[in-house]
DNA sequence: AAAAATAGCAACCGCACAACC
DNA sequence: TGGTTGTGCGGTTGCTATTTT
C-alpha cells in the first residue's frame, strides 16, 4: 500500500483490524450495557478488547446498538431519503437523526446502491428518453460537447437557447460546488424540522439517541434504565401500532418535504404561492403549516418526477425566474454527463484518436 | 461447474471541530 | 494560546455473497 498515512490505530502493536468476531461483540456490548458508551479512550482496554477507540465506537454506533433497526428499508423511509438527500445533499449524520433506528453508514449505503440506481434510471427515462428537451444534449449526439481539465463544459455548437441555458446553470451548479455546504434556507429547514419532529415524534422513538450520541450518556448509567430501553426497543420492533406512526411521521415530513423544494426557491423569487404539478405551493413557513392538513399518496417515482420536473419547468420559463438546480438534479445530471463523456472518451481511443488523461 | 463480474455492506481512513489542559 | 484528546462525519475500501457468463 505504500506510504499510507498512519492512523490513531497503527500506534499501537497489536492492535486487530478487520471484521468483528461475536465474541467481540459480546465483550463491547456487556462492556457498555454496564458503563455506557462514554469514555470511548478507555473502552479497549476495560472491555478486554484489541481494538482501538475509534474502531469499538463505530461498531458500537453503527452495529451494536440495540435501538438500530436492521433489514430492508420501507418504501416511506425510502421517500425520506430521497427527499432529504434533495434537499441537504449528502448530510448522512442529519438524515439518520430523522430516521429513526437508522445509521448514518446504512443510509449511506443505502443510496450509493440501491437508491442511486433507481434515480439514475428514473433520470435518464425522464431526461434523456424523450420529452424534455433541456436535456438531450446528453444524448448519443454529444459530440458538441467536449469536457476539459477543469470541468467545465464547452459547447461549439447545435445547441438552442433552453440547452445552453441549462448547460449553463449545470456548470455553475457544479462549480460552485453548494453540495458539500447546506444553504442558510437548508439549515433554517433543518431546525423547522427538529421543533416540527418532536410534536409528530410517536412516543417512544424521539430519536435524541440518534441524534447526538452523547446525549444518551446520562441515561445509560443506570443498567435497568439500559436493559428496560432494551427491552422496549425490541418490543417496539414488532409492534404494528408503532409502525403506523412512524408511518404517519414519515408521511408527515414527506408532505412538508415535497413542498420545501419548491417553497425554498419560491420564497427567495417571489413572496405569493404558486401552482406547481397540481399542488399549491407556499412559502416554506406557509408549508409547515399546512403539512397537516396534506395527505399523500406519492411513490418514489412521483416524487423523483416532482423533483425534477419542478426544475424543469423553472427552465422554460424566463431565465430571471429559473429556480436552481436541485441537489439531487445537479447530482444526477453530473452522473450523467460524467457516463456519457467518458463514453465519449472511450470511443475516441478506440478510434485511434488521442486519449490522454483528462 | 467454474470463473468472472457485480452488489451489498461492514469497517476503515482522514479531516474537522470542540473540549480540555 | 497552543497542543492534545475525543468525537463526529463523509468518503472510500475491501471482503463476502450472489449473479452472470
Amino acid at each position: 500500500m505504500g506510504n499510507r498515512p498512519r492512523c490513531c490505530c497503527d500506534e499501537v502493536l497489536g492492535i486487530k483490524k478487520g471484521p468483528w468476531t461475536p465474541e467481540e461483540d459480546h465483550l463491547l456490548a456487556s462492556y457498555i450495557k454496564q458503563h455506557g458508551p462514554a469514555n470511548w479512550r478507555s473502552v479497549p482496554t476495560n472491555a478486554g478488547l484489541l481494538r482501538c477507540s475509534k474502531s469499538c465506537r463505530l461498531r458500537w454506533t453503527n452495529y451494536l446498538r440495540p435501538e438500530i433497526k436492521r433489514g430492508n428499508f420501507t418504501e416511506l423511509e425510502e421517500k425520506m431519503i430521497i427527499s432529504l438527500q434533495s434537499l441537504w445533499g449528502n448530510k448522512w449524520a442529519a438524515m439518520a437523526s430523522h430516521l429513526p433506528q437508522r445509521t448514518d453508514n446504512d443510509i449511506k449505503n443505502y443510496w450509493n446502491t440501491d437508491l442511486k440506481k433507481k434515480l439514475m434510471k428514473k433520470f435518464h427515462s425522464h431526461h434523456l428518453g424523450s420529452s424534455s428537451p433541456n436535456f438531450q444534449f446528453l444524448n448519443k449526439d454529444y459530440s458538441s460537447i467536449s469536457f476539459n481539465r477543469t470541468r467545465n463544459l464547452e459547447c461549439n455548437h447545435n445547441l438552442d437557447i433552453h440547452q445552453t441555458s441549462a448547460l449553463n446553470k449545470f456548470i455553475n451548479s457544479i462549480t460552485s460546488s453548494s453540495t458539500s455546504t447546506p444553504s442558510s434556507t437548508t439549515y433554517a429547514l433543518s431546525r423547522l424540522l427538529e421543533g416540527w419532529e418532536d410534536k409528530v415524534v410517536p412516543n417512544g422513538s424521539n430519536n435524541s439517541d440518534n441524534n447526538n450520541h452523547n446525549t444518551s450518556n446520562n441515561n445509560l448509567d443506570d443498567d435497568d434504565i439500559f436493559i428496560k430501553k432494551v427491552e422496549e426497543q425490541e418490543t417496539r420492533n414488532d409492534d404494528d401500532a408503532h409502525l403506523s406512526n412512524e408511518a404517519d411521521y414519515f408521511e408527515s415530513l414527506l408532505t412538508f418535504e415535497n413542498t420545501s423544494n419548491v417553497a425554498c426557491w419560491e420564497q427567495k423569487s417571489s413572496p405569493q404561492s404558486t401552482k406547481i404539478h397540481g399542488t399549491t405551493s407556499a412559502s416554506s413557513e406557509e408549508a409547515q403549516t399546512t403539512t397537516t392538513t396534506t395527505t399523500t399518496t406519492t411513490t418514489i417515482e412521483d416524487m423523483v418526477d416532482s423533483i425534477l420536473l419542478s426544475d424543469h419547468q423553472g427552465l422554460i420559463e424566463d431565465d430571471q425566474n429559473e429556480p436552481p438546480f436541485s441537489v439531487l438534479e445537479k447530482w444526477l445530471l453530473d452522473e450523467a454527463t460524467q457516463q456519457v463523456l467518458e463514453e465519449d472518451h472511450m470511443e475516441e481511443c478506440s478510434n485511434g484518436l488521442s486519449c490522454g488523461a483528462m
